[in-house]
DNA sequence: CTATATAAAAGAATAATATTCCACTTATTG
DNA sequence: CAATAAGTGGAATATTATTCTTTTATATAG
C-alpha cells in the first residue's frame, strides 16, 4: 500500500474535481486508460479514496451563517457523551464536531441562516446539559478546502 | 431560482454520492433521465453546487493529526492581513481559515503527520506575525459531513 | 546471459452512462 | 379559445467506464 508519484498526482487531481474523466486523468498522469482505471479502483479498495460528494453553495439554501461554537462541559461520563453524541447527530445544521485536548472540549461547525435559526439550534444543544458554551461567528472565509496535501 | 422539493431530494442525494448516475438519480426523484439531467446543468447553473470532490482518509495519507488553531493579532491593517492570506494560502496541510467575530481573531484547520510535523508549521504561521496562538489536537471526529440540510 | 515466470501495461471490444434531439404535453397569456 | 412558451419523456447519439486480450517489461533461477 505504498504511494508512488502517479498515485499522488492522480489523487491531486481527483480531490479537486471527481468529476473528471478516467481518459483525461490518464493522459495527465501520462498512463493508458485501464492502468489509470485500476489505480483508481486499487485506491478506492485500500481505503485512501473515501467518497465523492458534491458541495453546494450554503449562501444560495439560505444558510449564509457559519458559527463555530467552543464547548465546555463538567460532565466527563459515558453517558453524557452518549446522549451529547445523539443530539449532535441529529441536530440538521451541525455539520462537524471535535472532542479537542486543551481548554475546549468539543469544537462544533453549523450552518443557520441567520442570528434567530441560531437561536434555535442553540436551544437544542443545551437540552445535551453543557457547561460553557461560545459562540463565533464566521466574518469571512479566507481559505477553505478538502484537498489533503499529497 | 426557486428550489422544489425534487431540487432538494437532487441535492440531498448528489451531495452524499457524487458518483451516482443521472439514471438513478432520476428514478429516485420520479423523473425522466432528461429532466433529471436538466435540472442538475440548471443547478449547476444557478451556482448551488459548486463543485464535486473527491474525499481522502487523512490518516491513509500518513496526515493522522488534526489541529485547530486559534489566533489573536494586534495588527489591525490591511496589509497585514494581505501577508496572512499569502502565508495561509500557501502552508499545505492548512486546510480552512476563517475570520471570527468576538475574541479569536481567526480559527484555522490544519492536518499534519505528528507533533514535529505541527511544530513546523507553526514556525511558518508565525512568520505572519501573529499576537496569540493556540493550538487544539484533535482527539476524535464526531461527526464529520460536508452535507448541507436542505 | 538466457529462459521462464510474474506482473503490469496498452489497446481493442463491450457495456454503461451522459447528452442531445425531437415529437408531444401541459401551462400561461392575451 | 388560440397562440405561445416552457417543460416532458423517450429514442438516438456521443461519451465514458469497464472488461478482456495481447503485448511488453521485470525479476529470478539456472
Amino acid at each position: 500500500m505504498e504511494l508512488d508519484k502517479t498515485d499522488r498526482k492522480l489523487l491531486r487531481l481527483i480531490q479537486s474535481d471527481a468529476s473528471t474523466s478516467v481518459a483525461d486523468l490518464a493522459e495527465q498522469c501520462a498512463l493508458s486508460k485501464s492502468a489509470c482505471w485500476r489505480r483508481i479502483q486499487k485506491l478506492e479498495a485500500e481505503g485512501v479514496i473515501r467518497q465523492r460528494v458534491t458541495l453546494l453553495d450554503p449562501a444560495k439554501l439560505n444558510l449564509g451563517l457559519t458559527v463555530w461554537i467552543s464547548i465546555r462541559t463538567n460532565q466527563h461520563n459515558a453517558d453524557w457523551a452518549k446522549k451529547f453524541n445523539q443530539v449532535v447527530q441529529n441536530v440538521p445544521g451541525v455539520l462537524e464536531v471535535y472532542r479537542l485536548g486543551g481548554q475546549i472540549d468539543y469544537l462544533m461547525k453549523a450552518v443557520v441562516a441567520d442570528m434567530h435559526d441560531y437561536d434555535s439550534l442553540y436551544q437544542q444543544l443545551i437540552a445535551a446539559d453543557l457547561f460553557d458554551v461560545t459562540a463565533s461567528f464566521v466574518m469571512e472565509e479566507i481559505k477553505f478546502t478538502s484537498a489533503l496535501p499529497v
